[in-house]
DNA sequence: CTTGAACTGTTATACCGTAACATATACTTC
DNA sequence: GAAGTATATGTTACGGTATAACAGTTCAAG
């Protein structure tokens, strides 16, 4: 069946569209425009490199390895060689443009809008582990839980890694259905 | 300051102790009394490799790499292939004796006494930048918050990795008074 | 234009993890 | 106990991930 026709909502405001057929393009020029304008904000440079890897990740929802990034790099006239993607990946994570899914060794570019606590903002990462999508839940609730935890060990919390993996909804379908389906979110 | 006298009380019940400094002998009898139990009760085979490569993360409430691991094998006469500590830390996660901390790639003994949810419990970690000392606490609250923040997503979650990174008491007290302070934990 | 800082690119290397296969040990069945 | 099967251990070899160190380039002032 086919998905109704989407409105110029961006996964940014509903990641649930991240494992849905939407018009992507949505959320890829939101992304860039929030990336440009934190750039310009704080005085940094979305070079060309940077700006690239940030369009690569932004092409799916899916995290990419830092390899299959410098690829896409090479083959675009830049660098061939590793840390020219670390290098751009390292600054995009800092920034909070894009971050890094520990599980997967690999790279996603950010999909929030709300630039109030820019880097190293705080977020869940739900990860379908049939169509590797990836979508990223707001985590507020979620940290207060865990400083709550990490109290009773008199922890101070700074930063959190919290990484799901499961089933989406179209999967969760798929399977109960015998169907087979093709890819989704690019 | 010197700690207080500790009673006989394993980081299982108190995950702060992995930051202090306590009779660390009890949760290393505890816990491999537990995994003794376990492999008994589901006919597993805790095998002289299995159980030294648990012996060895029991050693300290830090995560230890792979390779680290396997000096240790080889220097008690062990293969001295990666595959032999990757082979017996597998067997380890599989069976819920161990974890994997995604951030670290690196590995640590579980610390959990309740053998409920014996394989694949759920957890939350608590590691200090400073000192590395790790800390298993319990994660069902989380659990459920997250599952609340996935079904906005109409995701299923399936398994988590919740890995904090932070300052633990001590050594924000030694932060705090410019002091100095050794390792801990083991 | 000059100077220093930041960025891009390179070589080389270290760390993390697994595939594939050979050997040895432990259970099962007769 | 012997034969056969499954499991565990050990080895070689390789692939994926990440960083150190250095050289050249671009950029923003001064
Ligand atoms: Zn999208
Ligand atoms: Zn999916
Ligand atoms: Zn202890
Ligand atoms: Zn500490």
């Amino acid at each position: 069946m086919p998905e109704k026709p989407q409105h110029e909502v961006t996964a940014a405001e509903d990641p649930a569209l991240a494992f849905q057929t939407h018009d992507h393009r949505h959320c890829v020029g939101t992304m860039l425009a929030r990336a440009e304008a934190v750039c310009a904000d704080k005085g940094l440079r979305l070079t060309p490199v940077r700006r690239r890897v940030l369009e690569i990740l932004l092409e799916t929802h899916k995290a990419l390895g830092a390899y299959e990034v410098l690829d896409r790099l090479a083959a675009d006239g830049f660098g061939h060689q590793p840390p020219v993607a670390y290098r751009a990946l390292d600054f995009l994570v800092t920034h909070g443009l894009a971050h890094r899914i520990q599980r997967l060794n690999a790279f996603a570019a950010c999909m929030h809008t709300t630039d109030d606590s820019d880097a190293g903002h705080e977020a869940v990462f739900l990860i379908c582990r049939d169509c590797n999508a990836l979508a990223e839940a707001p985590g507020l609730r979620l940290r207060a839980a865990l400083e709550a935890a990490a109290a009773g060990a008199d922890f101070a919390v700074e930063g959190a890694a919290i990484e799901a993996i499961g089933l989406c909804a179209r999967c969760r379908a798929a399977a109960g259905e015998g169907n087979d389906n093709a890819g989704v979110g690019a």
